[in-house]
DNA sequence: TTGAAAGCGCTAACAA
DNA sequence: TTGTTAGCGCTTTCAA
């Protein structure tokens, strides 16, 4: 396997300095036939410049980092592609690393990144991982928290998110307007989204002189089933799940239960997701795919101030609540 | 935003040379007092070594290359999460891409995993790339083709694909048993995967003393329909799918066009979904997640000799064959 | 046990 | 237009 050809053997197989290399592959000004003779050699002796030498001079790499949660949630999936186009429209590669809601995973990925010089990084960790984040903005890496706010963010520190409040709000309306009156929440727990888009169904409710939702919550998949039928208990006629990652389950839970949907339950749930529109299913929806993106043009085009970008939700209404 | 703190930093700091501090950074012999001053150093500076410039000397990153064909893939993103385990296992970064199955971006994009000096490479790419991914191998990276073999490959070239005739026999099994005599197929083209589960499905047809299978194709979503509807009028009582992206679509084709199932006709298509348990829909699944692992771990491990990975399919039984 | 010094492959002044 | 020469931040001989 020996060594790999570097930018000097293709100088002495042009019998040009590598200087003179090196220009032909960045555009400074060279001879035309100079340049023919390099290029000749370049292509000769396949070579293909090393990206990680080349970012030791700048101090970074042209990688954008991504430390994300949990990759098979739809928003998270939708997310990574939207960032992934804008990384490819820069020449830009992502560095990608899966936490696993694990708060000690996500730091140490973080960590990583910091060490790889990533150009940009884009996480949507927890709170544990911010004073690295903060660090990293510091030494001028620009950062991106998706799906949360930060508090009195540094420059260089971005946040790109939802409307939580209106997405709840959006909810509200629909069932009131759907004639539901008795609504149960599912949640996986205390997520500031979670709980701030509880806070908006909550308000709308009462805006629309009905009483306030029952919550329950679940951590995982195999906890939803009892939550649910905790919930049922209260005989709900509306049932909304605040996370798209436990969508699937909270409607097996209702149909196992014997609930038909929506004769006897309307159900909306949170996230656009491949089967909604087959199976009827009413959502309010992230542009989570534009959320990558404007993720990742916060990296590309680094601005001083922190940004702080809110996006709108939208309501698809489908089958899933009745009329 | 400064100059960031380099190793030089921390040895001044800590009064000793720029060796020791590596020294203990990487576990040479050094005294433990001038250890806990290094390390104290390291900490008050906040230093984080450059694995940019660690990975100039080894000539190699320790990063895994992906290029993945389409992340929205059910098959691809377990595949993806698999690689990111190991990898994770491994003190490893994925740097990962997404090709949209557009045979420029795919070139494109291994070029660029190559430049970056990645570890490894997985690739789920076609033909066109192979012939870059061979002269990676010839330099030492080992690459791995997933969802696909490679004809004679080099040292170092692997490959990890599932076993598509014996998919194919086990939907035409399942069928039989099910009573299902006229199966129509819905694929989206030629590749070579998709081929081979036809094939086997159409062997195992014959096997049973039932007439082959008629087949059309649709390369989008959008042709899903049309192609269905051509399929329909040959009155199948069986409609398989050869490919877990086009599975939504048919489904939905199938009962828009009044055909309940399995009541009027059967539906059995390929890759485990997230939806399939909740909707009682018969696949035959690939370990997807286990072939990242491989995958991954062929990287790690870098055997010389090509290595060539099959794994088997499994049948899942629900009810949307009937029976 | 430590430090000085020579690179790793490349870019960017500065000369020629 | 080209070559020479410093480095970039780090690891690794080789001496001390």
């Amino acid at each position: 396997m020996g060594k790999r050809t570097t930018i000097g053997d293709v100088a002495s197989a042009a019998g040009v300095s590598v200087a003179t290399v090196s220009r032909v592959l960045n555009g400074g000004a060279v001879r035309e036939d100079t340049a023919a003779r390099v290029l000749a050699a370049v292509t000769s002796l396949e070579y293909t410049p090393n990206a990680l030498t080349r970012s030791i001079f700048s101090g970074r790499s042209t990688t954008i980092g991504v430390v994300i949660r949990d990759l098979s949630s739809p928003f998270y999936l939708d997310l990574m592609r939207g960032i992934d186009e804008v990384a490819s429209a820069n020449d830009s590669l992502v560095m990608f690393a899966n936490s696993y809601r694990l708060p000690d995973r996500e730091v140490a990925h973080v960590r990583t990144m910091d060490e790889q010089r990533v150009r940009g990084l884009i996480v949507t960790t927890g709170e544990p991982a911010d004073s690295r984040t903060r660090g990293m903005t510091a030494n001028g890496t620009p950062c991106v928290v998706v799906a949360r706010t930060v508090a009195d963010p540094p420059p260089g520190l971005h946040s790109v998110s939802l409307d939580n409040v209106a997405a709840g709000r959006l909810m509200a309306g629909h069932l009131a307007a759907c004639g539901r009156s008795a609504v149960g929440v599912v949640r996986s727990g205390q997520r500031q989204s979670q709980v701030e888009r509880t806070a908006g169904l909550g308000a709308g409710l009462v805006d629309a002189g009905l009483p306030s939702p029952a919550v329950v919550e679940a951590a995982t998949e195999e906890e939803v089933p009892t939550a649910v039928a905790g919930l049922l208990e209260g005989r709900p006629d509306a049932v909304v799940c605040m996370t798209g990652r436990l969508t699937v389950a909270t409607y097996q839970a209702l149909t196992a239960a014997g609930r038909a949907v929506p004769e006897d339950v309307a159900f909306l749930t949170m996230d656009e997701f491949t089967w909604a529109a087959a199976l009827g299913i009413t959502v309010v929806a992230q542009p989570s795919y534009d959320m990558g993106r404007q993720a990742a043009s916060l990296v590309v085009e680094a601005p001083a101030e922190p940004v702080r970008r809110v996006f709108a939700p939208t309501l698809v209404a489908r089958r899933s609540c009745g009329e």
